[in-house]
DNA sequence: TCAAAACCCATGGTATTCCATTTAAAGGAT
DNA sequence: ATCCTTTAAATGGAATACCATGGGTTTTGA
């Protein structure tokens, strides 16, 4: 499985145009390396990043609820009506949503930084900041992550 | 799987036509390109839109109940009665039909909310209202969405 | 016959595509 | 290691295509 990491700090140009780092894009499973699709992070001021095969999955998920039901319609909306889709250009360059940039303060520089399944985009100097504060809790919590094992008929258990 | 993702908000003119998003018409499925289906919402003042295909699917449904059975009727006939086919224009657009705009609220714009496998058309103010609705309810109820892995063997099954 | 719907074309704005240049990374040889 | 060569990635700008929108004209059906 490939993961999105390390971070990477590219320039937006005055169109909102930036590169998304070749490595992210080499990270997206086969068939989906078309387009990235983004949304606001829920916790920070940030983009949360993820390809297409990921919303798929969620999208699947929503048909665990009966297709008219209240919660059938809450979770659709509230989930993928705030999605948006980007596909590169020649380049591997995507042009950011005005709206998305706002939410996350940014403007000549973004960071992306990995998250293992997804990536956020930063603005650099807030990224720093929430970095900080990220590493200073996980010290504090780090008892916390326990390690989970693939065993080799693909099924998953806890680990030592 | 194509979905419809994402919100826009397009004018509606006076003679009732809007463009229904590019994004949207591409990611009808092929041989259902032609025109959409458009029916109340349920829960909400909002006109509820999917492609044809999605209603035979629908009907299909049906069979599970009993051909002449009181549900069989009650459904059938609630849930097709209400239908609409709206046809796309050379530029892909479409004239809503007066009782549905009336029934959303929609005059001079309208906004297109993806949901997936649907999308709603939504008089743009109070699109944004219910959406905070979703996403407050969401955030309440978000352990009732139990994720779905398919297997290698391309069935599904609950996840962990 | 008249209004509504379907069809056609024109326009402005935006997004996409293409090409050129710069920068950075990777590899090889000394 | 250092320098040089080669390749890939990131950046800038311009040309192109697409889409949303407005208006007009023809067809349809009541």
């Amino acid at each position: 499985m490939p993961l999105f990491m390390s971070k990477y700090t590219n320039k937006v140009d005055g169109k909102g145009r930036v590169s998304v780092p070749s490595q992210f894009r080499a990270a997206l499973p086969s068939g989906f390396q078309k387009s990235i699709v983004m949304y606001q992070a829920v916790n920070h001021g940030a983009i949360e990043c993820c390809d297409l095969l990921h919303i798929e999955k969620v999208n699947d998920s929503l048909e665990g609820f009966a297709p008219y039901s209240d919660e059938h319609d809450e979770f659709s909306l509230a989930l993928m009506s705030g999605l948006t889709e980007l596909c590169f250009d020649g380049n591997g360059r995507i042009i950011l949503p005005q709206d998305l940039m706002e939410y996350a303060g940014i403007t000549n520089l973004a960071t992306f930084a990995g998250k293992g399944k997804t990536f956020q985009i930063w603005e650099p100097a807030a990224f720093n900041r929430e970095l900080d504060i990220a590493r200073h809790k996980v010290k504090e919590k780090r008892d916390l992550l326990k390690f989970r094992l693939k065993t080799t008929e693909g099924t998953i258990k806890d680990g030592s």
